[in-house]
DNA sequence: ATTTGGTACTTGACAATGCAAGATAGTTAT
DNA sequence: ATAACTATCTTGCATTGTCAAGTACCAAAT
């Protein structure tokens, strides 16, 4: 897939991941790459940008198959962000999409 | 709307519209615009960009209201590029829209 | 003749995002 | 012990788009 349709997007398919349950950053990994494309050295510095904006509390928890993982859950804030980027997403693949058919009739 | 989303489609939006038909640049940057704000600084190293890369071909046209317009024909080449972005996008926004309508659904 | 406004295009500094690669560290199986 | 898997995180880089500023050209109004 084309890496610049990603753009912003990541950060759309994170929140929406996050708001969906908790969870850390590996398993998230796994998560969106059922979706687009994605490394892990794309997703942790995010996870860490996102936090810094304050749409996320952390916590870690013990795990038996490796070191301890740190989870993210999503607050009232990061609901907020979340639900202006899905809306904004919907009217700009309307619009593009709209565009394209357009194009499309004219050959 | 959300800057990060133009990235990429942009190219894609601008291959279509000469796909439609000849245009010069302002000429461009005012159907873009009906899709995604974007400033004529950003067309016109695209349009740089996208005729380096061999999509377009290019020709001048006297004006009586300025300089002459340098036109821009999509070619072969161009046309396949444009067809091969179309595809990815409409997989890319379906899958998106997707993922966040099962966002929507688990609240 | 000069200003104003519309048209056409370039340049350069900048910001944001994603990627590849690698460092680090714990657990389990061989 | 070492390989393999899980897991976190950093760094240097390329790509793309933004924005401000500037160049230049023409026509009509002043």
């Amino acid at each position: 897939m084309n890496i610049q349709f990603k753009k912003g997007v990541l950060e759309l398919i994170v929140l929406c991941s996050i708001a969906k349950k908790d969870m850390y950053g590996y398993e998230l990994t796994l998560e969106v790459s059922k979706v687009v494309d994605v490394n892990d050295g794309t997703i942790y510095p995010l996870l860490k940008r996102l936090t810094n904006e304050k749409y996320f509390d952390t916590y870690l928890v013990e795990s038996n198959e490796g070191p301890p993982r740190k989870y993210y859950k999503i607050n009232e804030r990061g609901l907020k962000r979340k639900n202006e980027l899905v809306d904004s997403f919907k009217v700009f693949s309307l619009s593009v999409n709209n565009f394209i058919k357009e194009c499309e009739q004219s050959e």
